[in-house]
DNA sequence: ATTATTGTTCGTATTTTTGCGAACAATAAA
DNA sequence: TTTATTGTTCGCAAAAATACGAACAATAAT
């Protein structure tokens, strides 16, 4: 029987970190939930939505985007924004091991 | 047949905000590493893991803390830092939550 | 009473993040 | 060519995060 990974690995621990720095914002948040609730997800839908200049919402977007969660395409002369399919099970799976690191045991203290 | 949630409320994304804040950082991730793989967890413990001054290891179990992650009691002279089962718990549901917003459909772009 | 041990808090400096409006770029329309 | 539409990037200001050493607090040991 395979022990369960009780550790991360630093490379890991470095991602996650950069992953969860990304979601550490109430707007970012609700950004990817918009996206989860919309077909339609243009820049201009995004910016609608939320109650701050357009060039805020763009850097978060671009945070988004940096931390490889989202991406963004050109559909001149608008932008789509969507998840990033694959990173977003990467994260998934990273933060599952992250809090799976405590559950295995009642626990050491 | 229940219909899996599809969104997350807005008290619970400014939760999931919080906590990933406090995530969004690989000092504070190798913290959550290194107290899963003791049994003993004391400040002076995790500050022999980490190469920076004990002032700063204080202030990122601090932000660990009131983000309710972990708890420290005192066991003088020393203290014992502990993840917070419960609300170690809430957090891993609301990530598993907040990532399950684009695991049902084949997502929308 | 001093001294040692264990951590936290304070004050400070540096860097990063957040947010805005203005300016810009790229295409399409008039 | 000018004008509109859609977003990004730039420059700035304010706020927050990061890190350090010094000072402090609480207890225990000498």
């Amino acid at each position: 029987m395979e022990t369960t990974k009780l550790t991360l690995q630093t490379a890991e621990q470095e991602m996650v970190a950069r992953m969860a720095k990304a979601l550490g914002h109430p707007t970012r948040i609700e950004i990817l939930v918009f996206l989860a609730s919309q077909d339609s997800c243009f820049f201009g839908d995004i910016h609608d939505e939320l109650p701050m200049a357009k060039s805020t919402v763009s850097q978060h977007l671009k945070e988004l985007k940096d931390a490889g969660l989202i991406q963004g395409e050109i559909e001149t002369p608008k932008v789509r924004y969507c998840i990033h399919k694959e990173n977003w099970e990467i994260a998934r799976k990273l933060f599952s091991d992250l809090f799976g690191l405590f559950e295995e045991t009642e626990m050491n203290c």
